[in-house]
DNA sequence: TCTGGGGTCCTAGGACCC
DNA sequence: TCTGGGGTCCTAGGACCC
């Protein structure tokens, strides 16, 4: 049996935990640049505050109803997500366990006789809130499309489930499948939603009794195959084993206000590309390929609509590196060829592709070797801005004022990473 | 004035090989 | 009148996820 477990409202917890005054009450988290509502408690959805809703068109709702709104604080919901997936590595082993995202995790529960399926859920929900303060939702079924269908079940009736929910007999996974709409599936979107919509298929176990030539003609190929099989109750979407390293790695934002001038654009993109630079150095990397992008606002109809538009370009490396030097000056390279006066920039971005490991990079026959690209000074910085602050040793060309910034006006304190900022009791 | 950031997997089609 | 078959690799783009 495969077991997914999730984070309840994970930002949002994150937040309540050091602040006591709030439990029980609404709480939003936004995106960065303090632009959407990405997380929000029960109370704060029974308000009706939509999921990645723009914060601005919802501030009426917001400020009426006393609703308590955080920026991002990712330094504090990384940290207690660590807490978390290290608890459940300890209850389950550490072999059993894929990291999904920040708040979620699947388990192979397969060594767990299945009379013993709920006992044992229990026992890791009691102790993963009581060690993190994180309630969690658990999810038990064949595969993992249905486990996620458990979960998302469990939460819907926190009561009644106790947050727990097991699908082991082809009755409830019937019953599940006939609660769940298809476009609560994890695996279909809205484009499939709709099309699915089209054909008449409205609940899953509807979809599940579809012919799987039909979901390979109509659901991508194979993916459509699996998520047939998988509702069927057989497990193909395998446990991703938790070494592997990524394939790229980016870094994106919004600016705080729009760009117009190339030597903020300059600014930001090196500043991105230096960031990307740390996170593969990180897990190991060097990178063959950098990408920028550019995201303009269109105007539509000749007025200011949102309508963001994208152009980017990219450069294959002679030779993979994890150097910030090196990466800062092709992005910067990259920057300078997107950039078009008179136009207004409200976003960019660098991505960093073709991973290899650092310690078998191919070199190039045709470009000497670079003494600048040992690793130490890169090591030096890194463990300086990891050990004091971030960007305490940075590089010129990422800017010292940055007025492009991004927006953070409410973010809270960084309790559990920063001296600081600890939590204090008077 | 204002709409996030960071990923994955799959497919189709083109270039190329013998 | 007539022009093969069977591959690989790469890229762009679409769909999805949280």
């Amino acid at each position: 049996m495969k077991a997914i477990i999730d984070c309840n409202s994970f930002y949002c917890s994150c937040e309540r935990l050091f602040r006591p005054d709030l439990w029980n009450k609404p709480v939003v988290v936004l995106s960065n640049n303090d632009g959407c509502i990405v997380s929000r408690t029960d109370e704060a959805k029974k308000l009706g505050v939509g999921m990645a809703a723009p914060y601005y068109q919802n501030k009426d709702v917001i400020e009426k109803n006393d609703i308590a709104v955080f920026s991002s604080n990712y330094h504090l919901y990384g940290d207690l997500s660590m807490r978390v997936m290290d608890t459940l590595r300890i209850l389950a082993g550490a072999h059993n366990i894929e990291v999904y995202s920040v708040d979620e995790a699947f388990l192979d529960l397969s060594m767990v006789p299945e009379n013993k399926l709920y006992d044992a859920a229990g026992k890791m929900k009691e102790i993963t809130e009581q060690w993190t303060g994180i309630k969690v939702s658990i999810g038990v079924a064949p595969s993992k499309v249905l486990s996620k269908i458990a979960n998302k079940l469990s939460k819907k009736d926190k009561e009644g489930t106790r947050g727990i929910m097991i699908l082991d007999s082809a009755e409830k996974i019937k019953d599940a499948l006939e609660k769940t709409p298809v476009n609560d599936l994890w695996g279909i979107g809205r484009q499939y939603a709709a099309k699915l919509q089209n054909f008449g298929i409205e609940n899953s176990w509807q979809l599940r009794n579809m012919p799987e030539e039909w979901c390979r003609k109509n659901l991508g190929g194979v993916v459509g195959v699996r998520m047939i099989r998988e509702l069927k109750g057989e497990s193909c979407i395998p446990m991703k084993d938790p070494l592997e390293i990524k394939k790229m790695i980016a870094t994106t934002r919004m600016f705080g206000k729009p760009v117009h001038k190339l030597s903020d654009l300059k600014e930001a993109v090196a500043t991105y590309a230096s960031r990307a630079a740390e996170k593969i150095r990180r897990q190991h990397c060097a990178a063959e390929l950098i990408h920028v992008f550019v995201v303009t606002n269109g105007l539509l109809n000749q007025k200011y609509e949102y309508n963001p538009q994208a152009k980017h370009c990219h450069i294959t490396l002679p030779e993979a590196t994890s150097n910030t030097n090196e990466l800062i000056r092709y992005a910067i390279l990259l920057a300078e060829k997107l950039f078009r006066p008179n136009t207004k920039y409200m976003k960019a971005g660098v991505i960093l592709g073709g991973l290899v490991p650092d310690t078998s990079i191919q070199s190039n026959l045709f470009t000497p070797h670079v003494q600048s690209r040992l690793p130490s000074l890169m090591t030096v910085i890194d463990n300086i801005n990891f050990s004091m602050r971030d960007d305490l040793v940075k590089y010129v060309a990422t800017g010292l004022k940055r007025n492009w910034k991004m927006r953070q006006q409410l973010r809270s304190k960084r309790y559990t990473t920063r001296w600081d900022e600890l939590f204090e009791i008077k």
